[in-house]
DNA sequence: GAGCACTGC
């Protein structure tokens, strides 16, 4: 929205604002989903400066105007308050103004602190693990002194003395040990001193008494500077939802196991509407399902079903989106019905299959129901299918959604559970032919929201600002906050580390942790460690907290709006990560993630009306090989008229169908193939499966299998620290070493080599720099693929010393991707008018070798190919003379796609044709 | 010299 100065536009763009947030939460009550989110507030831009006024900007105000009508309606209530909140807000505009132009005067002066402040801080960073001369030591110490002592005059009200963290050790990395000997000593200081008043009390206070003007709500007081919170009042909502929460715990102690999880499965609010549900899914084939967060849907749902008597014929399926959600939904209900896991429940998941015969509730990943679909089309040994989470339409499922539609219109007896969020419980009724809706309402504490209008300039500023303001202002309980990716998170670091310097040591300890799935195990681990008392977490995340994970003790969460997406683009082959805003569901996610162990808050720098409902669906964003070779393996013809619920890009279907044609998975009629049929049975891309197979004709399976594995694992066998990148480049440089020239590929073949040489050792993979958990985790894969080798009948055959038969099975499954090299450095792909470069992570990099095969191009800065190996063009003949003629190879002339395109086409209209037939 | 959201089989 544009700002105005006209006073009467801006206070109609704001009512205008107002009714579009009354109008969400009315739909949202029409689904019974807010019964305890409070409304979302607003909150605004911290104009004050932060470096000269630490203290005086968090000023508690109050507001008359809420003081007086309680009992106003709800409109005429908000009239009024946009109203006086448009006069203060431009009194206050004015204000600030002239605060700001009388603190440019003393910009000289400041800058000349700032200058002083910075070379302390350089001097910590520059002496990195050096010990400092006694004479700079005592400079610095000196220099140390003078800030502190200009800090101190500075701030007159000042009763803390400054004082630099020396937590941080030379990396700055923070040394938790003397930080908390830190925090325990200040805290006992001030217990002598203030006679049990906490600092945080104490300066509350102090600046309460400053305050000159005065807002908030007579039930909420805080309020920070520059952020005007527009208050309802919700103390009936806070009360309703904790009477609820302690009725739960009431009671519950001092029981047995099994009792207490019997009381507390009748406590869950799914209880209520057991018999009624049962009736429904009785009358109805298929029911979808809206169970808020907290309803005990997953838990409940089969268990209700099995005591119904549903497994008499057949077991009870229910997938979920990730592999720790099979397995602990798993474990609980095992635990709540007394049996043990893996006997009448169980769960499936990859590389781990807890399941037996007595198996009769079954929990697994949508990936799993989808490999069990190809041997068992008609999922004839289920009678019900629970799709959980379906709103998080991941590509698996929604080919499920299709695949289960078709088998329950051949098995009348098999029932269908969808089960979603509010948001898209419409869509997914309308898909599955106006299915009824079935509302299970949930429990969890009121978030309340507070947003800004406007999107922000500088995001990062605006999330350190907000999170010293509440961990200045706000009671105990963590902050998350959202960022989209490792290099933001580190950055965010940087700069809280930076402003805790600035703001001195106000207030208790801020303990920060960043999470994210790239970061190794170990240091993963740390963010579930507990704040010790009188400290604040601050946990920096990716999407990864958003669903994957939940962090306990979360009662704020900093919401940017802003996450990555990967896309993929068809028409280049080329993958790239953009930052894009998130959807509303995602917005509504991660606010309820500040209310999971009491009421939480939720600020949020952006609007949410700006957001598009949900997220788009992974099946348009993605490469759709692997999904049309499964299809294909179903049976299923025709994909352009197959039953999507959203139905995929068609250049994207286009692509993949020239894509396993050129692969020899399908024939010109767009049938599967004998090659098709192996290629299917591996659960890799089908470029890898073609290698695989491939490998079969040069006798090197063994090393085949190895290679798929590690570009399987993705580019996250490296670990490169920021501080230690060159001994990590080195280290991974002696992979490459040899007489000739090493590509990527069997780079990562001897990665994996070394590491099974010194018997998996995890010690063997810090000293090179390479992240085991990757490499466990391309143990299991190889494993899997080596098995499956043996069910189609390859031989497990190792050749390490022939590296052109390594090659030559590479290029079988990836002689799509050739590049040649060109005059300027740069490669242009043979078949495709496309310049594309080594990546420089690659070992090729700065070492041009004429032809090249690449696993994956993506499109960061530059259009990149990733994993590169030489080989010959001759090859390329030999291998796919069905695709490389002798002048692609003697001119690299970007040739014409044309003869391929038709062919794709004529793929189409047969399967059309076909239908027709039929 | 660039830069790796997150899942899943």
């Amino acid at each position: 929205m544009e700002e105005s100065n006209d006073p009467e536009k801006k206070i109609l763009d704001f009512a205008e604002e107002m009714n579009s947030t009354v109008q969400v939460r009315a739909s949202y009550e029409n689904l019974d989903e807010d019964r305890f989110i409070t409304e979302e507030k607003i909150f605004r831009d911290p104009v004050s400066v932060r470096f000269n006024k630490p203290k005086n900007s968090f000023t508690k105000r109050r507001r008359k105007s809420e003081e007086e009508d309680d009992d106003a309606d709800e409109d005429k209530k908000k009239a009024k308050l946009c109203s006086e909140d448009m006069v203060l807000d431009s009194d206050e505009i004015i204000r600030l103004r002239n605060v700001s132009r009388q603190e440019y005067v003393k910009n000289r002066e400041k800058k000349k602190v700032e200058a002083l402040r910075d070379e302390i801080k350089d001097e910590i960073m520059v002496s990195d693990g050096v010990k400092l001369t006694e004479k700079e030591e005592i400079e610095f110490r000196y220099k140390k002194e003078l800030y502190e002592l200009i800090k101190q005059t500075e701030d007159d009200d000042d009763v803390d003395e400054y004082r630099i963290p020396d937590a941080y050790d030379q990396e700055g990395c923070i040394d938790q040990k003397k930080r908390f000997a830190v925090v325990a000593q200040r805290y006992s200081e001030r217990r002598s001193s203030m006679r049990g008043v906490t600092e945080q009390e104490a300066w509350e206070d102090h600046q309460a008494q400053k305050g000159t003007v005065r807002f908030g709500s007579k039930d909420k007081k805080k309020v920070i500077d520059g952020y005007e919170f527009v208050f309802d009042d919700l103390a009936s909502f806070v009360e309703e939802s904790s009477e609820v929460k302690t009725g739960r715990h009431r009671g519950c102690y001092s029981r047995t196991v099994a009792e207490k999880a019997r009381e507390e499965r009748e406590l869950l609010p799914i209880h209520a509407y057991r018999d009624e549900l049962l009736k429904l899914i009785e009358e109805n084939q298929v029911l979808v399902i809206v169970g808020e967060t907290g309803s005990g849907k997953t838990t409940q749902i089969p268990q209700y079903l099995q005591e119904a008597g549903y497994t008499k014929r057949g077991k009870i399926g229910c997938t979920q989106p990730r592999r720790v959600a099979a397995m602990s939904v798993a474990s609980r209900v095992a635990q709540e019905e007394g049996v043990k896991l893996g006997h009448e429940v169980g769960y499936s998941i990859r590389f781990e299959d807890c399941t037996s015969d007595k198996t009769v509730v079954k929990y697994m990943t949508d990936g799993m129901l989808l490999r069990e679909l190809l041997t068992e089309p008609k999922l004839d040994s289920y009678s019900v299918i629970i799709i959980d989470e379906a709103h998080e339409r991941t590509l698996c499922t929604d080919i499920l959604f299709a695949l289960v539609k078709d088998v329950a219109k051949v098995r009348p007896d098999l029932r269908l559970i969808i089960s979603s969020a509010t948001l898209e419980a419409k869509k997914f009724s309308d898909y599955f032919d106006s299915a009824r809706i079935y509302l299970i309402p949930g429990r969890r504490y009121p978030v309340e929201k507070f947003f800004r209008r406007l999107p922000e300039v500088d995001y990062l500023e605006t999330v350190i600002r907000t999170v010293f303001q509440i961990h200045q202002t706000e009671p105990t309980g963590d902050i998350l906050v959202f960022l989209t990716g490792q290099e933001e998170i580190e950055t965010a670091e940087t700069k809280l580390k930076l402003r805790m310097i600035d703001l001195g040591t106000k207030g208790s300890e801020i303990i920060i942790s960043p999470i994210y799935s790239n970061l190794p195990t170990e240091l993963q681990a740390k963010v579930f460690e507990p704040a010790p008392k009188g400290s604040r977490k601050v946990v920096l995340a990716t999407n990864i907290a958003e669903t994957s994970l939940t962090i306990d003790g979360i009662r704020y969460v900093i919401d940017p709006g802003y996450c990555k997406i990967n896309s993929y683009n068809p028409r280049t082959g080329m993958e790239s990560l953009l930052v894009t805003p998130i959807s509303k569901a995602s917005a509504e996610q991660r606010a309820g993630r500040s209310g999971r162990t009491g009421p939480g808050k939720c600020y949020r720098l952006y609007n949410v009306k700006d957001l598009e409902p949900t997220t788009i669906p992974e099946i348009q964003r993605a490469n759709l090989a692997s999904v049309v070779l499964t299809l294909k393996s179903l049976g299923i013809q025709d994909m352009f008229n197959f039953d999507f619920m959203d139905a995929p890009p068609e250049n994207a279907l286009l692509k993949a169908l020239e894509l396993l044609y050129a692969l020899g998975a399908l024939d010109g009629n767009g049938e599967m193939t004998k090659v098709g049929e192996r290629m299917v049975e591996f659960p890799v891309d089908p470029m890898l499966s073609k290698m695989i197979v491939g490998s079969e004709k040069y006798k090197c399976s063994a090393e085949i299998i190895t290679i798929a594995a590690m570009l399987s694992v993705g580019n996250s066998i490296f670990y490169r620290p920021k501080n230690q990148q060159v001994l990590a480049d080195n280290a991974r440089m002696n992979f490459y070493v040899d007489t000739e020239k090493v590509g990527d590929h069997i780079a990562l073949l001897r990665v994996y080599n070394s590491w099974k040489d010194v018997n998996y050792s995890t010690q063997w993979c810090y000293e090179n720099y390479i992240q085991s958990k990757s490499m466990k985790r391309a143990r299991d894969i190889r494993d899997q693929l080596r098995g499956l080798l043996n069910k189609i009948g390859i031989e497990l055959t190792s050749n390490p010393n022939d590296l052109d038969a390594i090659k030559k099975a590479i290029l079988a499954g990836f002689f799509p991707h050739s590049a040649k090299l060109q005059k300027d450095g740069s490669y242009r792909r043979v078949k495709e008018p496309q310049t594309v470069y080594v990546h420089p992570n690659s070992g090729l990099f700065g070492a041009p070798s004429k032809w090249l095969v690449y696993h994956e191009l993506v499109l960061t800065t530059k259009e990149y190919m990733r994993h590169t190996t030489e080989m010959k063009p001759e090859w390329l003949i030999e291998i796919a003379p069905h695709y490389y003629k002798l002048k692609d190879i003697e001119e690299s002339q970007p040739k014409k796609t044309q003869r391929r395109r038709e062919k794709a086409r004529t793929l189409k209209v047969d399967t059309n044709k076909k239908k027709a037939k039929r």
